[in-house]
Order: structure tokens, then sequence, then C-alpha cells
DNA sequence: ACCTGAACACCGTTCAAGT
DNA sequence: ACCTGAACACCGTTCAAGT
């Protein structure tokens, strides 16, 4: 039984049914087999987990216009980190997945090493670039996770169900949400990248000033 | 059996044992009772989550240094935004409990009109500030997410356990990693904040310009 | 060596029966 | 009216026994 058909038949089993119908049971069920199978290849379902997402983040396409050489760094890791949400956003409910295990798998450590050296090539010294890294990740990682709760219900609850009066300012804006989880995500990076553009100048012109 | 006394029962619960000790079993055996008993308060173990979660956001005191007449709206947002991060960071366990549901209590929305209110009043448009808002719950929501996970394990994979020569850029910042999350959410919600300054600014020099 | 049925100790939810 | 034991249909994990 090859290892890799267990993570896509685990795929299709989330992607089909929910993350709560991935269990040791229905996963060796689907695959004609039994749960201690299955506990040959992982030690535990949190394993089995950790293979599933890492898995998926496979599907990632780092080298193409996020690596592209006339990128700007904002551009290249708004891509990244876009292509990031995408990818999960195709699979949503292996973003769920997302709260159970933080990804640790190869492919998880070559999205870090793709951001890190973006901001170590743009100018960033290490110390900041492990702050704006681990802001961006988690960022993210954050959003990924509230993939798959905004699928099912409405994402955050609705204003038509606040008490009328007691909430005017609501009311007033009850028009324009909720708002799009994948427009928030696009919204507040360009938020961050814009603040983080701004913290890079105010970094070089120090450094300037200093030595010479 | 008073409401309270089993949404309180459960929060203590969460708090020692962890956000998977929570099972209905667990809880009616807690309160020397059963679990039928508990179906007579809440439709669904789920249902007693969104109470939990309620109960632990009601903690948090908006009238405080976020209401202050004096406060900016940057800063009436950003403490509203660490009251509720500290809230949630002062009960990791319950923090967890937030990918299973998204909070619906009616301190959910006391928070969100505060937000909501702040932002009209600082002069962005119903749109912008529907966004802008929207944004800023998202971001406060996937950090608090990720506190729980951060509690247990290391938050990000160490970059120790990285391949040696493989991930350079990795290497250069490791010293600097993991930043910590309580670090990294005020790094992040800062340069959000900045961004959405820049871009009331943008506003307001459009509308003055059009309008005399 | 590799696989598996059956068992152990759990779940959420329901309902007839008790007080 | 309010409560409950027992049941139903599930879990993750383990292990002796099979091939």
């Amino acid at each position: 039984m090859p290892l890799e058909r267990i993570v896509d038949a685990a795929i299709s089993l989330v992607d089909e049914q929910g993350a709560e119908a991935l269990s040791m049971r229905s996963l060796a069920k689907r695959l004609d087999s039994g749960t201690a199978t299955l506990y040959r290849h992982f030690g535990s379902r949190a394993q089995l987990v950790d293979h599933v997402v890492d898995a998926v983040l496979g599907g990632i396409d780092l080298d193409g216009g996020a690596a592209a050489p006339s990128a700007t760094w904002q551009q290249s890791c708004a891509t990244a980190a876009h292509a990031m949400f995408d990818t999960l956003a195709r699979h949503p409910n292996v973003a769920t997945l997302l709260t159970e295990r933080i990804p640790v798998g190869s492919n998880a450590m070559r999205q870090r090493e793709f951001m890190i050296n973006t901001l170590l090539a743009a100018g960033f010294d290490p110390a900041l670039a492990a702050r704006a890294y681990a802001t961006l990740a988690r960022y993210v990682l954050g959003f990924a996770i509230q993939i798959g709760a905004s699928a099912g219900a409405e994402s955050l609850p609705s204003p038509a169900d606040a008490p009328p009066g007691r909430h005017p300012a609501t009311a007033a804006v009850a028009a324009y949400l909720p708002v799009p989880l994948a427009s928030e995500f696009g919204f507040g990076l360009d938020l961050i990248l814009e603040g983080l553009t701004g913290l890079l100048a105010r970094t070089a012109d120090r450094s300037g000033r200093q030595a010479p």
C-alpha cells in the first residue's frame, strides 16, 4: 500500500465530505482496508493530516509569477501569499485541517525559504525580515484557516440578526457586509505590504545617514 | 440547573484540560449530572461552545482605554484589538474553540458596533468602513485562533529542523525565529492601521477636491 | 514482513422511563 | 415540569492472531 495512495484518498475524502469525515475508519474503508494498516504508515491521525496538508501545499507554484526576475519584492510576496491562499481556497475543507495542525512539511518549508529570501534581497535586515516573514505567514494562515468556516455558514454573523436600534453604526454599513473573505484577504495583505514598504524606507534612511 | 453554572464549569474545564477535553460527558460528570440534562439547555455541543466563547469575550472592557474621548481612531482600534487578543490569550484553550465556532454572541456584536462606529466617526465612508472592519476583525480572529496552537508546540516549525544547506535564507534569520505570537500580532496590526491611515487620507483628499 | 479483526476506552445525541 | 440511565452509531488506537 503506497503512502501516496493513502494521502490521495484522504484528500478526496476531505474534499468530498469535509474535514470531520476524515476518520481512520472511513479512510480505511475507502481503501478497502483496516485501520491498523493505516497505522503502519502513520503514527497517528495527526501525522496523516500533516501529509494531507503538505500534499495540497505542494500544488503551489512559486516558480511562476512570484519568482519572476522583474517582480518587486512586494509583488513577489503578494503573489506567493495569494498562491497559498488560492490553493487552500480550492480545497476549503482541507483548509479546515490547518486548525488541527500547523504546516510542518517540506512544501511549507519551501514557502518559508522563498519569502525570507525575498525579504533579505529587498534589504530587510535579518531581525526585521524574521518579523516581517512571521507576520505575513501568520496572516495567510489565519485567513486560510477561516476559509472552511466561511464556506459553510455566513463568515461573520450577518448584521440582519442584530437587535434593531442597539447597533446604529453596524446598521449604517450593513449593506456592505459581509465582505467576501478573498477580498478581505487581499485588502489586508496590501495594507501590510504598504506598511512594510514604509518601514523598509525608514530603515534604509537611518543606515544611510549613519554610515557615510 | 442555571445556564451560567454550566458555562462556567465548561470554561474551567477547557482552561484546565484543553478544548478537546470538553465533551458532553466530561462536562456532565463535572456537574454531577447526565448528558441529557445538558441537552435541556443547549441544542448541541456547538451551541454550548458559542456560549463559552461569548462568556469569555464578555470579559473585554471596551469602556476603558479604547473608548477614551482623547484617543485617536487608530488608538481606539488598536486598543480594542489588543483587548480582544489579550482576553483570549488569557484563555488559550478557549481560543482554540474559535476554530470550531466563529463568535456570534452578544459580546461579539458589541465589539463589532464599537469598531464600526469608531471607523465611521474617523471619516471612513460606509463601504470602506465595512471593509476595514472586516479585515481587522478577521485579522484578530486569525491570530487568536492560533494562540492555542502556538501554546502547546512551537508555533511555526523551528528552523533548526530544516535540511542544512537547502534553506540558506531561513538559516540566515534562524536566530530571530520563532517570533512570539503576541509580538507578531502587534507588529502586523500597526502595519494595517498605518495602511488604513494612508487610505483615509487619500479618500479625504479626493472628496475635498471634488466638493468645493 | 505485511496485514487485519476485534477489542478498549472513548465520542454526540436521543428517548423511554422515572421523580 | 424537570431529570436521567441506557442505548445507538460513531471515534482513535492497540494487539494478538493470521497469511
